[in-house]
DNA sequence: TGGTAATACTAAACCGATTTAGCCGAGTTC
DNA sequence: GAACTCGGCTAAATCGGTTTAGTATTACCA
């Protein structure tokens, strides 16, 4: 029979010396009658039984195989009775599992991050994880500072969308359009060369020859390898870039503004074009607004894509035409990724990457260019 | 002096006994050079003194004013050194506290619940919290079973956004937009008397007399309130609803689709109208859809007003009139608040409510009416 | 009848911190 | 020189679970 347990120190019932800590916190729980909380030991003493037995029986736990169905039901009953819930931190410092992982963005708030998050938190709820996020607003202090601090707070895996990595790290991580190859971590990008293809054969079929570029930020990871990808794709289509067409987004703000300005500039140097490739649907719309303002239509005058296919683009007028990027998808297969590691951890995993298919949205922001008048004007 | 601990069953020092678990999950953690996890017993071997010394200096307790600088000095030295970062879930274990909140919302990916945890965001890392995410899709069970499931995790508060309430729980709770007026919770909602009061004077003003409403989908937290608002706030204007120029949003999309369809619904009947006041922006995107498609301009035929002023409203062709929701404000208020709450406990909060003031927004999608033409047509 | 096996549990170590009570020696006080 | 104080630490309980090794009892077998 199990006998309760008695403090040392002070030679009373354990369970007595509990009463409440030193701190207020206590005060405003609702709490058990005796105002004490349900534990493991209370309902092991409620039930005659002790801590371990109560413990292999809500386990399913094979040592309790032994244990006659009759216990099993009783104690199941009480749990259920006395409601109660086993306190998830103290199972995470036995078996060192905390069943969190990290999620680590540039910003919640902006719609590419939230996306991703929407197909990261469908599979990690379905799998019982739950995450942690931390949004670095692109600075490189918290760049380097979230790792370690989501890692202290036991993490089992991190999983990093548009940002640069540069840090060995001891728990499994998948970067979603990252940068840096680094060793042991998995990376899940979109086949850039496929987009670039896409759009801009788009374009060159609809008899575009002067086309405008809108890169994206210095800090995006993305920027690079797509604008690699596009000068690739313009070689094979004997497109020319003219690097009077091309402009940078500048500044961290998540509004079409960015892209308003630059295409203000673009206009201000009266160069000609007929198309605009710009580097996210956000920085389109903005280009959309500033090319109206200048009294040019689109599409009739200049035909706009965009990149990312985010929720309003559809909806803007005219509909935007755009490079849709798997992001719910890529979410969820980052977090059914990260799992695996955490599950099955290959000893030497030596950074895979993953390629992910974009797909072309043709609406009605991009049109044939009208030859005659368009060439020359 | 301090001597390391001794298994009692073994009889072997007690770090050898650590060794590694019999899980795998060890294998792909980088350690320390003996392949032993820091922890603050490695650390106080490594300096010759007590685990509890060391917890003392490192935490800078009062206890502590009596060890010499020096020996802290040493402390602080090797911790840094041996990178030593205590393992939160044992203190969160013994201190009972595990500075994470959690939020539930419909949905991440979504835009009004995405600003919004980017204010909650803002506030809890500053004050060094982190959070758990939880979308329930306005499914039920799951609004039911988040709440317990996240306490059950040990978060030490909860943020609602938009999710309707119905349970007692034993840990502060701030609701944003909320549903239920519970006891100890605490809802920040916007001043929907004051916003419906903007937005219908604004149309009266321009000589809108016709005017249609989309109302917002039955589960939404805000569709009752405001409309009650809608109505009273007509009433003071002397302005007539007329019921066949409501209809109501129906199914859990975040796409404008939903405005589309019920505006098509109302051109379908043929009801006359000149102005719109819509639910949220993204079916005020939708409607301008509908109403363009059937050959009415915006805003020379019918002007639209939005609500909540989503990133994208300013950036709509026409720009979109709107009412904004501070949401970002509302998300860091709710963190503060909780934050507070948690830290001094009120002893019997009587469920508080905060009003949020909205602010209106004039853009191009809202003009005076063609009166001859307008109101006979 | 002794030995093995199965049954039904429990004791106690352990996870890694925090925190209270107290120990030991040196200096001070009276 | 006994009592007290103070400085500088440590022992050990504790948080609430999990898990291994083991114990006591009865059943079965040779």
């Amino acid at each position: 029979m199990y006998t309760a347990r008695v403090s040392k120190k002070t030679g009373k019932e354990g369970l007595q010396t509990l009463k409440n800590l030193p701190g207020d916190r206590q005060s405003n729980r609702v709490q058990s009658p005796q105002d004490q909380p349900m534990s493991q030991r209370r309902l092991a003493d409620h039930l005659g039984l002790s801590p371990a037995t109560v413990s292999l029986v809500l386990n399913n736990s094979p040592v309790a195989d032994a244990i006659p169905q009759e216990t099993k039901d009783r104690v199941f009953a009480a749990a259920r009775e006395l409601n109660y819930r086993p306190n998830f931190v103290a199972r995470s410092l036995r078996t060192q599992r905390s069943f969190m992982i990290g999620v680590i963005v540039p910003e919640v708030s902006e719609g590419y991050a939230a996306t991703v998050m929407g197909g990261i938190e469908d599979q990690l709820l379905e799998e019982g994880y739950f995450y942690l996020v931390a949004s670095h607003r692109h600075k490189v202090d918290l760049i380097d500072e979230y790792p370690r601090l989501l890692q202290s707070r036991s993490v089992e895996g991190l999983i990093a969308v548009d940002t640069p990595w540069s840090q060995q790290i001891a728990i499994p991580v998948v970067a979603i359009s990252g940068r840096g190859e680094f060793s042991g971590i998995t990376n899940i990008v979109l086949d850039h060369e496929r987009a670039a293809e896409l759009a801009l054969s788009h374009l060159y079929h609809l008899g575009h020859r002067r086309i405008a570029f809108i890169k994206g930020q210095a800090f995006s990871s993305d920027t690079e390898v797509r604008w690699n990808a596009i000068t690739r794709a313009a070689n094979r289509l004997r497109l020319e870039i003219r690097t009077e067409l091309v402009v940078q987004l500048e500044g961290d703000s998540p509004s079409p503004e960015l892209g308003y300005e630059v295409t203000h500039q673009l206009l201000a140097n009266r160069q000609l074009f007929t198309a605009l490739f710009a580097f996210n649907d956000i920085s389109a719309i903005g280009a959309i607004g500033a090319l109206r303002e200048s009294g040019q239509r689109v599409p009739e005058d200049v035909s706009v894509v965009g990149f990312d296919d985010i929720q309003s683009a559809a909806f803007q007028n005219p509909g935007l035409t755009t490079v849709r990027q798997p992001l719910r998808r890529m979410g969820r297969l980052a977090a059914e990724t990260v799992l695996r590691r955490i599950t099955s951890p290959a000893p030497q995993d030596p950074g895979r990457r993953i390629m992910m298919e974009p797909e072309f949205i043709v609406r009605a922001s991009t049109c044939a260019v009208a030859s005659a008048r368009k060439s020359v004007r």
